[in-house]
This record gives C-alpha cells, structure tokens and sequence, in this order.
RNA sequence: GCCGUUGUAGCUCAGUUGGCAGAGCAGCUGAUUCGUAAUCAGCAGGUCGCCGGUUCAAAUCCGGCCAACGGCUCCA
C-alpha cells in the first residue's frame, strides 16, 4: 500500500505498516524519534496501523505534537510514580497546559515539596525502566468495572459522564494503568526533561463546592537543553515580577492595616501622576470632561443601579447617623447624577465625563495579587452619554484613541473581544442586536481582527475587551468599551431631541489603561522597571566626580529641574563606580557625570543606563563611544525631545 | 472563601536537640577626593507578625488570629 508524506510524497510500505515502520522505512533516525504520528490530521501511537493512502507526518518531540505527548505522558508517569509511593491516592485528571501538566489527585494527605522531590526522584526510575506504554481497549462496562473495583470513583464517575457507548481506552505501562484518550509515547524511556513546580489545593470539576484535590504542576520538554530553557525564562520573569521591582525601585507598599491597597511611594505616585497627565492630554483634545465625584454614597443609590443586588458582595459599607453608605466600586452612578442635574438637549451629547476619583471594591481574601489585583485602585474611565446616533462614531473614536495609546507603549499585538448577550439581561432582544451590531460594524469599519465570546457580555449590554501581549509573550487585558442600555432606564435619564420630545441616552462605559495600579504593575513588568523618559521617576541623576564638585553638580541639578526634568544628585561619598552602579540599579536613565573636564567646559558626561558595562561587553571600554560630553543647555533640548516624543529609546 | 507554604534588623536571608539574637547589603561616624557597575575602618540597628498556652527556660513546641506567597474558585 501507499503512504503520503507531508512533502506530498508518497511512499510504498507493506499492508498494515504502523506509523513506526513508516517512519523506519524513512530513515534510522527518525525511526528513533518518532514518538508519534498524524494521519491523515489525527495524532495516534506510533504502533497504529496506517490506512491505505493515508496521509502520515511522524511527530517528533520538537513538534507541537510532539511536545502536548510528551506532556501528557509525563502526566501519566508521574501519577503511576504518586501511586506507587502514596497507595490509596486516587486519580483524576491530568491534562497538558502550557509548558507542561497537571494532575489532580484525591488524597486526605497534602503534598510536601518533600514529597514532589521523592515523586520525581521515582518518575526517573519509571523512565530507566523504559516501560512500554500500550493502549487497550475496553467496553463501557469493562472500565466502570475495573475502576471500580480499584476504588478509583473519580475515574468511575468520568467514565460515567462520557457520553454514547463507544469503547474507551486504557494506558497500561507496566503494573499500571489510567483511562485515557491518548495518544502517548511509545515507552517511558521517552521522557525525562520534567521538573515538578508546585502543589496546590483544586476543586473537583473545578466548582467549590466539591470535594478539594491536590494538584501538582510539572514542567516538561523535548530534551534537558529545553527544560533548562524553560527554566531561564522563568526566572527573567521572577526577574521583572512588579512586587519585586516595586520594592527595589520604591515605586510602592503594602500594610496590614489596609491589606491589598497599595500605598504609592514618591517615585511610584511619579508614574502615577504621570500616567493620569498623559491621558489628560488626551482627553482635552478629544472632549472629555473631567469631573471628581465622592467616594461613598447612600446604599438607596446602588439599590436604583443594581449593585446592591449584583454587587454587594463585592463591596464595602458604612454606616453613620443609622443611615447605610457603600463605597463606590464604578464610577458610573455617580457620573449618572451629574446627568441627571439637569435638563439635557441633545445638543449637548455626547456628554464624556471621565475621572480618576479612587474606587475600592472587596475581593475575597486570596484573590488579590501586588498591584494587579486590588481592593482600592482608579481607573481612567469614563462614560459617554449619547444619543442612539452617536453610538458608532463614538465607539470608532475609542478604537482610534485605544490603538494611539496602546501604541505608545509597544505592546505587540492587540487582541479584541467581543462579549455578547448573557443569559441572564436587562432589555429586549431587539436592543442587543442593536448593540451588539454596533459594536461589531465600528470594528468592522475600522479594519480590526477581532474574536467573538459568545454569553460573556455584561448583563446590562456588550463589551468590547481589549488585550495586549507584553515585552515577554504575556498577555494582559487592559481596556473594556461596554455598551449600556439598562442604567439610563433604571435612573429615567432623558434628553430633549431634535424634535422636541423627551428621548433616553445611552450610556458608554469605557476604560483605556484599565486600572492604573494594574496598569503601573503591567508595564513596570513590561519595560522590567527600567520606564521610558517620560515616566521615569528619575529622569537624570547627576555624579559629582568627588566632592570637590558638588557644587557644579548641585548647580547644574537646579538648572535641569528649573527646565522640568525630574533629576537627583548622587551626593554620596562614593567612587564614580559605586556612583554608576547605584544609578543602573534605579534604572535612571540618564547619568550626568561632572568633574574637574565638566567644570571647566561647562557641560556634563551624559551615560546612558543603556550605554553598556565594561565587564559585561567584556572588551575594553571605549569611552568616546560610550560618553558624550555635552552642554548643559544641549542634554536638556534632548532629554525634552525624548519626553515629549514619549519615546520608548534613548 | 478553600488547599498548601511563609513571616527573624530598612532589604535579602542564616539560626543546630528548647538554653545570651546572627551575616551581607543599606544606615550612621571617620578616613579617602577618586573618571564610568561596589574604597577602607568603626558604630549602631530586634515586641523573632500578633495573642494565648506548655516549660525552670520558647525565634524554636502547641492553639488561635493577622498578613503575604503558590494555586483553586471568583474577577461584576
């Protein structure tokens, strides 16, 4: 018979060939890597029959196939490795996610990192073992049977959930053996490049009200060079880790007597400040108004929006004078009685008030995480009233403003969702399709790619959600355009129209930096502490060679903060080297090194925190390349041009 | 909220079998006056997260609480 091969060859094998005898009949060593095989698009075990004229691709480990089996077998070994040392444990599931596996297990006993070091330790002698990995074939009845009878009920309780009557499938390696789909490869000595990374409590099926398993993650590749790899990435992103950074920079805190509010440092409220500057620029070119409204409200207030109902939980409350306040977690209701004030033409819409006023929001102990997820934080949001007619230009607009600012701080690759009708939701189905269609022909016109989650809109209208991909691969989601039917009718909003009749707004709700304690913790992960001019704390510091020239570099510090940098003096009783090395460690960006050249001439010797180290390019320096020596006057004309141009370079 | 781990000087961390609380960096003082990633010396620094218990004696053992961390659930 006939195979084709993904070059569109086709090749003679014997009748029943499996994909190992294709992949022998091609060459030893593919034969030797071959740990699986596509047919005809379907990833199988390389002992699988091959059909006539199949098409055949033999998966190797560095392939995406390749690499899920790999995973997935690991997967297996390390459960036959936990029951093997801790009998009674019983098993679940064990799936491939990114970079590597998990398996849940049912057990009254938690693991210890002790006990995730002897598990490895046994799944390295499963692997010298080198035992066969084969499928099996069972009936229904057979595997309920079989699992029953080894007491495994979570397994007996999956097979029950699996849906027809078709035969299910065991993997049997050595004495042991799980209910599995497949595929996996061919033997155990195929593995080996996995490393356990940490063991957590899951929930059963993943709801809380079930019984708690324990999960334990693990690592693992194609070979060792991979691993290690993996490995190094891992600790560059411990290496940017925002709570770290925040500590070594002094951009922010944290108290236990305001568990999961940041406190922003000097240098952190910098950024702050300067992120709020740099979307006000924004918002006085495009028409927003800004607007500061209190922070805690009667409750009868979130009982007319919904949150007393949707929300509570999630909020804080007061009581004085026997009369119950909730702390605002949106800005919308108050943005709505600034609305209400007063009669509305519609000539005044759209209407855009924007604020920045602190919002705090209750998040369950546990959930909340450095400056990404917060009970007190602002957001830069802002929300539209606007007449039906002004829906579409209006949400064109916030694409374009969306795409600008993004753009700004070089995130790769923006991701658009779009969230449609829930369930559960406020208003009739003609409204959504309005909404919906809304939002999706302004992406449409705009030229976006976009993806659609069906059911996860909010439940009084669509969202748009905006997602960006970070400096490492990470992705974040940031902005969230919603469209709103429901509040302006739950607070009887009105505006007279053309035609002199009474008419309901629609309100925009929208958010472009998302939080901005999430924001900050985003990018400082995203530029790994080291921000562009514009919003680094400190822009220059200046280096007086010895104290001898502190007076020059004190002066020359007044004249750069008269001229709106923010600069310091290093006026330390250090070398120039401990002086530089102090600076990197800040990530300044600019170092201004003066000494008795500098005084004469009357300029500063501009480093960069880019400009390199001796030892690390590991050649002799080169200091005409490295410096330049440049009038005062000269650095604060380019330092300026770098701040105003945003630039991410210096 | 749930499972697990952790909490010692400003920071990073050590602290043995329950027996006087430790280091490096940072800080302060002094010397040095220096040319591109750490000058030298000295000094000071502690409610061992908090509360309670066991003990002649607790950073260490036990209980409770608080906070942080890794996950789960949640993220309107």
């Amino acid at each position: 018979m006939h195979v084709e091969l993904p070059d569109g060859s086709k090749r003679e094998v014997p009748d029943g060939a499996t994909v190992a005898d294709v992949a022998a009949s091609i060459g030893k060593g593919l034969a030797r890597a071959a740990i699986a095989g596509k047919v005809n698009g379907k990833v199988v075990d390389v002992y699988s029959p091959v059909p006539d004229n199949a098409k055949i691709e033999i998966v190797t480990p560095k392939s995406e196939a390749g690499l899920d089996t790999i995973r997935h077998s690991t997967a297996h070994l390390m459960a036959m490795a936990v029951q093997d040392l801790f009998p009674g444990t019983q098993v679940t599931i064990g799936p491939v996610i990114e970079n590597g596996f998990f398996y849940d297990f049912g057990t009254d006993r938690p693991f210890s990192d002790e006990d995730l070091r002897r598990i490895e330790e046994k799944m390295a002698e499963i692997v010298k073992r080198d035992l066969p990995v084969r499928r099996e074939v069972l009936s229904r009845d057979e595997a309920i049977a079989t699992f029953e009878k080894l007491g495994e009920k979570y397994k007996v309780e999956i097979i029950k959930g699996i849906p027809g009557d078709e035969p299910l499938s065991v993997y049997r390696q050595g004495e042991w053996f799980d209910l599995c789909r497949g595929p996996h490869v061919p033997s155990t000595g195929r593995l080996g490049a996995f490393k356990l990374t940490s063991v957590a409590g899951a929930y059963w099926r993943g709801d809380e009200h079930n019984a708690m398993l324990q999960r334990i993650y693990g690592t693992a590749w194609a070979d060792k060079d991979e691993l290690n790899a993996y490995v190094k990435r891992v600790e560059e992103a411990k290496a940017r880790d925002h709570r770290k950074l925040g500590k070594e920079l002094d951009l922010f805190m944290f108290s236990q007597f305001a568990p999961s509010m940041p406190f922003f440092l000097p240098k952190g409220a910098t950024i702050y400040n300067a992120l709020i500057d740099f979307v006000r620029d924004f918002y006085a070119r495009d028409g927003y108004s800004e607007v500061i409204a209190p922070i805690i409200f009667d409750t009868e207030l979130f009982k007319i929006s919904g949150h007393y109902d949707n929300y509570k939980d999630n909020m804080f409350f007061s009581e004085i004078e026997e009369r119950e306040y909730g702390v605002k977690p949106m800005n919308c209701p108050g943005h709505i009685q600034i609305f209400a004030m007063e009669r509305r033409s519609y000539r005044d819409l759209p209407i855009r008030y924007a604020e920045f006023t602190r919002l705090h929001r209750y998040e369950r102990s546990g959930v909340t995480h450095g400056l990404v997820r917060v009970r007190s934080f602002a957001q830069d949001d802002a929300h539209l009233f606007v007449t039906p007619d002004q829906i579409e230009p209006e949400i064109e607009r916030e694409l374009r403003l969306i795409k600008e600012i993004y753009d700004i701080f070089d995130f790769k690759e923006v991701r658009i969702a779009l969230s449609t009708r829930p369930e559960k939701r406020l208003g009739s189905d003609a409204l959504w399709d309005n909404a919906e269609s809304a939002l999706e022909s302004a992406l449409k016109k705009n030229g976006v790619d976009y993806h659609i989650n069906p059911g996860e809109g909010a439940f009084y209208g669509p969202k748009l959600e905006f997602q960006v991909t970070d400096a490492i691969g990470r992705p974040w989601q940031l902005g969230t355009i919603q469209l709103d039917y429901a509040l302006p009718e739950r607070f009887q909003l009105h505006y007279i129209g053309a035609d002199n009749g009474v008419h309901q707004p629609v309100m925009i709700h929208r958010a472009i930096l998302g939080s901005l304690e999430r924001f900050i913790g985003i990018i400082i992960e995203h530029f790994a502490g080291a921000f562009p001019l514009w919003l680094a704390p400190v822009q220059a510091s200046v280096l007086p060679l010895s104290e001898k020239f502190l007076d020059y570099g004190r002066e020359t510090a007044a004249t750069l903060r008269k001229a709106g940098l923010r600069v310091e003096t290093d006026e330390s009783n250090e070398k120039l080297g401990a002086k530089i090395r102090d600076a990197q460690l800040k990530k300044i960006p600019y170092m201004l090194v003066v000494g008795e050249k500098e005084v004469a001439a009357g300029t500063v010797s501009v480093r960069k925190r880019t400009g390199g180290d001796q030892e690390r390019l590991g050649s002799p320096l080169n200091l005409d390349r490295l410096l330049r020596s440049m009038s005062v006057d000269d650095f604060v004309a380019e330092a300026k041009r770098g701040i105003a141009a945003r630039s991410l370079t210096l």
